[in-house]
This record gives structure tokens, sequence and C-alpha cells, in this order.
DNA sequence: ATATTTAATGGAAACGGTTCCATTTGACAA
DNA sequence: TTGTCAAATGGAACCGTTTCCATTAAATAT
């Protein structure tokens, strides 16, 4: 156990190595953090001493003395979802590189678990925050601004012209999702979307879906669209519950990728083909979605890129390196498969 | 900015809270840690004056004073394999019940980086580290006892008899597959698999696929076996690989679901239809794998009861609640689904 | 009324670093 | 030799809690 044959390594402080190495305290920390500020020959001697004896920094002590942690408080509604997965892996990676780690936080899409995280967060007295598809709570924004700690929403944009956000235009991708399917010449279409109460960008994108018709003087027929949970198996009988109906829509947009799987699994369920007795188009554009039968078209966006973005932001801002608040609206790219049948004769 | 027009809220601390309270810190620092001890009329008067002034805990000092830190740190291979997310979930679930924050760290299957994560946690004075799939380093987990740094293994057993994990046979699951294809009549099995090199569990469920052969006197061939990266795309150009061959096995094991969707788009793409002209078997049965066309059969790892169990038996440990080392293997299902076919005329 | 417990509170030393402000040392110029 | 300056180091206060050990106040027993 004691390799070393003394005490446990955790227990040797900054005062133990500077005794053992004939200086002052003051010194061994400025090995720690300016090296170079400390003759060659101490430092090694230090250096050594440090090595021989397993010093391990004691971070939680520094951060009370330098007030800082670099540490970043991260929130997201659910890691289950694939695409904030690779949302976290964007803000993780950037992070890692300027040396910062991630303290990670879901609320399962609950605005009360969302606030308890913040104040976590903010006791844990992390550097910055990410707020990632949220905030779900009115409070969330006012409370880190009141206590000057440093945020950046993503996935989201809002009203507030104090605070920085890197996102896209859910409405927007919506709207463009609906033009591509008038295109193939679709006038029949449904969409089942995530439930406007978990999220605002489920609302946000049967907004797009909403103007989109109206756009095309499409009548909203309101049994085409029904709301629920983000998975899988929500989308599948949700799918099934749609496709039991006596008329059916010729398309259906789906909030996401993860729904439109379900929806596809539903409509062979069904015995309807996808891509040509249904459309289905997704929203994410999640790795698999291209290996999918038929390969399905989706928006895709640009989670990597988002987090990465929201994570340099912040740090910039923590350190100093920016003043202004940073309001970024990414592009979304529709990539057309072959989930989308064409209705023009041709 | 300044709501209440007083300072920023994060700086008053405990003794500004004391001296207003006409207190001393003592006592307010025991109606945040033992409220029971304090009268009433004292504990409602320090907590009036606490709420007036937006008090926010100070978790760094607090964790310095107290030595520890409630959060646990998680290593895991990749946020961006679905199956590690489930599992992560589940630690994250059980550590918050428990009071327990995460820090999350992803080596991306390098041991490189493991080992960094690790000194990293370690110098953040996490209570405790989960190394899910891993380790990688052999080095990682002697650093972590020398330190006396409670740890779990999880994904992976270790031959070390001090350490505690909890995970499931993965040999006998790759032995399990080739089991039920050989029952369904196949005796020219394929396997896709991650890196041998990348993780411990890509060999051994190599492994488990010899085991198979050999109890069933198939001849290994090696032109059938081929190791690629844990993504779609990897697997749909090691799949398109495979049926490029002159001749065929007729089913194909492949390391994880992942690399199944990606299989199957490959078999697609070459005109062979999955379930019929060639059957496949994943392993891990992500949510998904249900609703893909056809249904994927596959092993189902119990990833979020792993996370679960590995986040309390750590933090058992951590509170002293148990001494004894804990290893668990947990128990795997073969999930019959449609894409493996009979070879048996009937 | 006094002695004995128990409950409530206060004082002050940790915890393990950082950093400001000297002080010492040596090099170099005058 | 002395003065000046820069480089290297040390002393000690500080970061914001916790907690041990007293001390005081209140309650109960004798």
């Amino acid at each position: 156990m004691f390799k070393d044959g003394n005490r446990c390594s955790m227990k040797i402080t900054i005062v133990e190595i500077a005794r053992m190495a004939g200086v002052s305290q003051a010194t061994v920390s400025r090995v720690l953090n300016n090296p170079e500020q400390v003759k060659d020959s101490t430092r090694d001697r230090i250096l050594r001493v440090m090595k021989e004896h397993n010093y391990v920094y004691n971070a939680v002590a520094g951060g009370l003395s330098k007030k800082q942690t670099r540490t970043l408080g991260l929130i997201i509604p659910t890691i289950t979802n694939p695409i904030f997965a690779v949302s976290t892996k964007g803000i993780q990676t950037a992070a890692a590189v300027r040396g910062y780690s991630i303290l990670l936080g879901s609320t399962e899409y609950s605005s009360e678990l969302e606030f308890n995280l913040i104040r976590l967060f903010l006791e844990k007295r992390v550097d910055g925050i990410i707020l990632t598809g949220s905030p779900l709570n009115i409070g969330s924004i006012d409370y880190m601004q009141e206590r000057h700690t440093p945020f950046v929403v993503t996935w989201e944009m809002i009203q507030n012209d104090t605070a920085s956000f890197v996102t896209f235009d859910n409405v927007k991708s919506g709207r463009q999702i609906i033009d591509y399917l008038v295109s193939m010449g679709h006038r029949s279409i449904g969409m089942i979307s995530g439930r406007f109460s978990d999220t605002g960008r489920a609302r946000r994108r049967w907004q797009g879906y909403k103007e989109g018709l109206e756009q095309w003087d499409i009548p909203y027929d309101k049994r085409f669209v029904i709301q629920t949970d983000y998975t899988v198996e929500a989308g599948r009988e949700a799918g099934t519950r749609m496709f039991q109906q006596p008329t059916l829509p010729t398309a259906i947009f789906c909030g996401n990728d993860i729904l439109a799987y379900g929806v596809m699994a539903a409509a062979r369920d069904r015995g309807l083909q996808v891509g040509r007795d249904i459309s289905i188009v997704g929203f994410d554009d999640l790795e698999m979605s291209a290996a999918m039968d038929p390969p399905l078209t989706t928006i895709r966006i640009p989670g990597h890129k988002m987090g990465k973005m929201a994570a340099d932001i912040l740090i910039d801002t923590i350190e100093g390196k920016n003043k202004e608040v940073i309001q970024y609206v990414l592009e979304t790219d529709l990539i057309v498969r072959n989930s989308v049948s064409s209705l023009h004769r041709n």
C-alpha cells in the first residue's frame, strides 16, 4: 500500500515539501504556478522532492485561494439523446484544450432540477455555466446574472440581450422542412413532435411547421399533430396512433431523429413503405440516420460545433478575453436522403 | 444587476452573516451542517439574514475543511456511444440521489488521457472515481490505490482482487451469440469487431466468438473477421469489404450495435436482405435497435443498472458503509428479433 | 438554594494553497 | 567602494469553511 514507506502521499503538502527542500512554502508554490520565477537549481531540487514523495497538488485549496476552479458546469436535458452527447463532446474537448473540466448535470426536462443544478454549481464555484437547450426556468438567467457567474446558453436563443448564446433557428429549420416537402408535392403533412411543455424547441419546430403550412396555403389539421416524449418507443406509439386514422398525411415531420426512428417502425408495422407510401423527415441528423432503411432525410444541426463554440465563448468570458455579449445563430442543413417520396407524376 | 443594493452576493461569507445576525461564525456553520444543534429562534434569524443577502455557500472552502468534495470522477471511453450515455445516466441519477455530482472525463480510448484524467481528478480531490470500460493503463489502478482513492471499475473485470467492479461477461456473451447462430443453422460466421487495441472488451467478445466456433468445430477463418472503429461509418465500410469477398459468411456478429447498423446498411448496399440473405447480430441493445429494419437481434447489457450499482458501491465505500471489495458480474440477455434467419429447412 | 447536566454558543486553530510585500543576494555600473 | 537594479526567496496574511474545546445559560435533580 505505502509504496515509498511514508504516509499516504495525498497527505503531504506544500509545506512539507518546502521543509524537505529547505525553502519557503512560497517558493514551492511558485514552481507550481510560475516556474520561471525560481532559479533552475532550486526548482529542480523541489521538483525532485515532490516526485520522491508523490506529491499531489490540492486543487481545492488552490481554488479557494485563487477563487477559480477551472471547472465548468454543464447543464443538458438528458445525456441519453445522442445529439446532446455530441454537443457535450464538443464542449468537453474544447474545455479540455483550455484546461477546464466539466461538471455534468441533467435536468430531464424539469425546470426545478435545472434551477437546483445552477444553485449547486454556484456553490461548487464553477467558473462558468453552459446551459444547453434551456433555460426551462424563468429565474435561471437572473439567478446567474445576479451572482455574476459567466454563462452561455446553447440550443436556444433568448430575448435577453445581456446574455451570450450560440444556437440555430428552430423555426426556420422547421419551415425549411415544410418547404422541401411541399416542393416534393406533399400537401398533407403531419407532425409528431416533442412535448411543448418539455422544451421551447419542440414548440418552435412546430411553429416553423405551422408557418410553413400557412405560407403554402395548406390548412392546419390538428388531427395530424401529436406531441409525445422524445423516445423511440413513444415515436412508435405516436406513429401507430397516427396511422390508425381514417385519412393519413402523405408526409410526417418528426420533432427529432429518435422520434423518426419510431415512426418509421410504426409505418412498417402498418405495412407502409417509408419513402414510397409515406414520407418521413427527422431533425438532428444523428450518426445512425444515414444507415436507416431508407436513409432518413433530416435537418443536420451542428451539435459538435455549437458545443465547441459555447465552451470557447464561455472560457473567453471567464478569462476576460471578451467583454461583450456574443450571440450566434448557426446555419442548419437539410440533408436529403430517401425517406421522402416525390408526389409529382414524372 | 445588484438586485438588493449590496455588493455581489457571491462575496458575502459566513462571517458577515454571523456579524449581521449577531452570532459567531461557528453558529452559522452549524445551521448549515447541523441545524438541530442551534436554537430555533437563532436559526430562523440566521436563515433570514442569509436569504436577505442571497448568501451562497462556498463548497470549495467547505471541501477544503471537510476534506470531501461530494464529487465523483467519471471516466468513460466516449460519451458519443449511446451505451455509455445510458450507463452515465445510471451513475448520475444514483449519485444525485445521494448528493454527489459528477465530473466527466472521456478517454477516447487513449490510455494516456485516462491516466491524465485520474491525476486531474485526484488533484481536484474527487471523493471517488468510476472507471468505465477500462482501465486502459496498467498504472491506473495502482495509482489510485497508492493514493487511497476509492474507485470502482465497470464494464470490465480485473484480475486484481483488491478492487471493486461491476461488469458482465463479454466472453460468455460472445459465445452465447455463436451458440444461437449455430442453433439457427449457421456454420459460416464472420465478426466485425471493435479494435483490440482500443479496448479489452472488443478482444474478449472476439474471444467468445472464437471459443464458440471451437466448441462447434467450426474452423476459424480470419478473412471473416475485421477490426474497425466503433462507428456506423466504419461498420458500413467494414461490411462493404466483407461483402466484396468471393465467399461470404451467412451470419455476422458485430462488436456492438453501432457497428451492426453500419453493416446492415452495407448489406443493403450490396443487395443483401438482412434476416434472409445475411444474418446480423449486434451487442448492447441500444434504444433504436428494436426499430431497425429488420429489428436487430442483439445482446442486451444492463448499462443503466451497472451504472447505478457502480455509483452506489462507490458511495458506500466512500462513506465507510462497506469495507469489503465488491465484485459483481451481471447477466446479459440475448434479445432475439428478426435479423437472423434460420437455415434449417422447414 | 445549590449542585449537576444538558443545551446553546463563542474563540480560534486548522484545512492547503496563493500572493503581496519585504528582504536578501548578486551582478553590474559609476 | 558604493549605489542601483534585478533576480530569488521568505514571512505572513488571506481565501471561507469546519470543528475542537471552552464557556455560558438554562434546566433538572437533590
